[in-house]
RNA sequence: GCCAGUUUAGCUCAGUUGGUAGAGCAACUGAUUUGUAAUCAGUAGGUCGUCGGUUCAAGUCCGACAACUGGCUCCA
């Protein structure tokens, strides 16, 4: 949520959903002003499915047990049916106002000055019109707009209360946030309720644990996830998958460590600059015993880590270091360009604690990497491969909903490091990439790297969050610095252009995303266990073992639940743990040498002769059919 | 890292003004051989997140720490 102002042209385009939101906070700032009349508040914009209000209130921490309160003064507050009424007020008024503690307030308040308003005022640029709204004795500075009366904002909801920092400056005072939904009728309301029940279904954090397919274990440490037998399965069919479209494109696969010395990140540029961002660095044994001997002291060794008095490893916080370093292993030609080097490369970055969350925010995580090495014009080609690449993996899992952002670099900004002209290029490429994609696509000038523009690929899933994966990025630095080179029809050394790309982003993220995405119903190609036998009693356990024997032959993941269970408990288990087929076996079949096809998400598929199920499902694991 | 909330069996949760810790599901054992979403009975399972404090007595009150959740900040 941007907190900057809105222009007044966007502010009269506000759709009306947004005014009903916006006005929500209103009335939400009105009742906690009943409740507590000392608050303070700073900003509430309206939000994607609600609105929230900032203030400062020290003598009370809201609390969910709150919610109730306050919603029973918003209800009374919407059957008094306040008329939201716009005044416009000369810069002085606006500051008196706000001095006296009025604005933002039910009365005015001496001793308890409205500073955040004040602080508003000042920023609105001189000459604009400065305006406040009131409903009821509640008078907040804003421009509005509002829906009429008070009495719109009856379908609302408070939902979580949490803390913000003025004007998000991490240097300022946190403020309480409160947020909460609001609609215009009951039914859309619950609708969305209903919606916040059904993802929270679908959360991969829940489902991880029990489909059993990850763990995060507070032994091991936060943000390290362990893959779990079945899990990995999952990682391993999505690693086959880009593995193989590797090898039909063209690159090559490496293995590199997952430390290198700090010289390394010192030349990249990593070291120490994004120290705080990487776990600490590991001292070289034999230093770190002299130093001992010295009585350093931690601090010490710090500083002498960084300066590079003496050496040490990192844990790795990217691939391209390694990679570069394997480019430069033997001199190139423009004849052995491009150079694409692959691999699944783990990497480990220090989030803040507060930063982690399930699989999409972790401290070790191993990205779908690879680094090209490329001619200035091969760029465009190169690109538009990566983009191929990633629309491929997106389609394959049946995810459309996505676009595409292309980060450009600040036309007024100093930053950048290359040449103007192949950013021009580069810039040019992507763009054009992007059309050729044709996908929409926004471009965002400043949202560049200082090393090169890129584009990334936002996904939307099932209940509408987005989630960055895929990346493509141009990169002038790295070349730069580690002074690469190859050597051109005109036998002179040339600097070669580095692009980093993963289609998936991490296979953590990207898996935590799928687990959502499928809710837990993966397609039979990805599934752990494909294919579960029911029978129905012990007359058919001998046809039941030669279906799985054939399964199995076949190299299909596939069970037998021969408990002594009744069919629909069976079934009941198999749909609970999400295998996508379940064979019903009984007297009948066992006869005919047929099975009894049950899928999780379509049902009934009817009988089959076995061998032809097995062909097709093994047809349908191959094409990855979803 | 910051703000707030949460933490009781593998999972979902109950546990009264402080007085010997409970249910359902899952697990295990036995019986049942069953036809498309739950067969019956029994058994076992807990240092109530960890450490400390108050108290005759702490799951319950207080403090510190940890993890998790929701935000904030951050994501090369």
């Amino acid at each position: 949520m941007s907190t900057e102002r809105k222009t007044l042209d966007e502010r009269a385009q506000m759709s009306d959903l947004d005014r009903l939101r916006h006005s929500s906070a209103h009335v939400m700032a009105t009742a906690i002003l009943r409740l507590w009349p000392s608050a303070q508040f700073a900003y509430g914009p309206p939000g994607d499915y609600g609105f929230y209000y900032d203030f400062d209130l020290p003598e009370h921490r809201v609390t969910p047990d709150d919610f109730e309160k306050i919603e029973a003064e918003m209800k009374k507050i919407a059957k008094e049916n306040q008329k939201f009424d716009y005044r416009a007020l000369t810069r002085e008024e606006a500051i008196a106002m706000a001095k006296s503690g009025r604005l933002g307030g039910l009365t005015e308040r001496p001793g308890n000055e409205s500073a955040f308003k004040l602080d508003l005022i000042d920023k609105i640029p001189e000459g604009e019109q400065i305006s406040c709204f009131q409903n009821g004795d509640f008078i907040d500075l804003c421009a509005g707009p509002h829906v009429n009366y008070t009495s719109k904002c009856k379908n609302v909801k408070l939902m979580s209360v949490s803390s913000s920092y003025y004007m998000g400056d991490e240097t300022k005072p946190q403020l309480q946030r409160v947020y909460g939904i609001a609609y215009p009728s009951a039914e859309e309301l619950a609708t969305h309720l209903t919606q916040l029940e059904e993802a929270k279904k679908r959360d991969h954090r829940r489902l991880g644990r029990e489909m059993q397919l990850f763990a995060i274990d507070e032994k091991v440490g936060q943000g390290l996830i362990l893959w779990m037998p079945k899990g990995a399965i999952i990682r391993q069919a999505l690693q086959d998958f880009i593995s193989e479209e590797l090898r039909k494109t063209g690159y090559s696969q490496v293995f590199t460590p997952h430390i290198g010395k700090l010289d390394l990140y010192r030349t990249s540029g990593h070291f120490p600059y994004y120290k705080d961002s990487q776990f600490a660095a590991i001292p070289e044994r034999d230093a770190l015993k002299k130093l001992s001997e010295e009585g350093c002291t931690c601090g010490e060794l710090t500083n002498q880590l960084e300066t590079g008095e003496i050496e040490g490893f990192m844990l790795k916080p990217m691939n391209c270091p390694h990679h570069i370093r394997i480019y430069a292993q033997t001199p190139k030609s423009y004849r052995d360009l491009p150079v694409r080097l692959a691999e699944f490369g783990t990497v480990y970055r220090w989030e803040q604690s507060g930063e982690l969350g399930g699989m999409t925010r972790v401290r070790a995580f191993t990205q779908d990497d690879a680094h090209l090495f490329c001619t200035p014009d091969q760029v465009e080609a190169e690109i538009i491969g990566c983009l191929t690449l990633v629309k491929t993996v997106l389609t394959t899992l049946g995810m459309n909903d996505y676009r595409v952002r292309v980060s450009l670099r600040d036309p007024d900004s100093s930053k950048y490091v290359g040449n103007p002209e192949n950013w021009d290029k580069a810039e040019d490429a992507l763009r054009k990439a992007a059309v050729w994609l044709g996908v929409p696509f926004t471009e965002e000038p400043g949202e560049a790297a200082f090393y090169g523009p890129k584009i990334d690929f936002v996904v939307r899933d099932v209940i509408g969050r987005e989630w960055q994966l895929g990346t493509v990025q141009v990169d002038y630095n790295l070349p730069e610095r580690f002074e690469l080179e190859y050597t051109g029809a005109d036998n002179k050394p040339h600097r070669p252009v580095m692009i980093h790309r993963a289609p998936f982003g991490s296979m953590e993220r990207f898996t935590g995303v799928l687990i959502e995405h499928f809710a837990g119903h993966f397609p039979a190609w990805l599934a752990p266990e494909q294919v579960r036998i029911l029978t129905v009693s012990e007359k058919s356990d001998e046809f039941a073992t030669t279906v799985l024997a054939d399964l199995k032959a076949a190299g299909l993941r596939a069970t037998w639940d021969n408990a002594a269970d009744k069919v629909g408990a069976k079934i009941r288990n198999a749909q609970l743990d999400k295998v996508p087929y379940m064979l019903v076996i009984g007297e009948k079949e066992a006869a005919e040498q047929s099975v009894s096809v049950r899928h999780a998400k379509k049902g009934d598929l009817g009988v089959k002769p076995a061998a032809e199920f097995i062909a097709a499902l093994t047809a349908e694991v191959a094409e990855r059919a979803l």
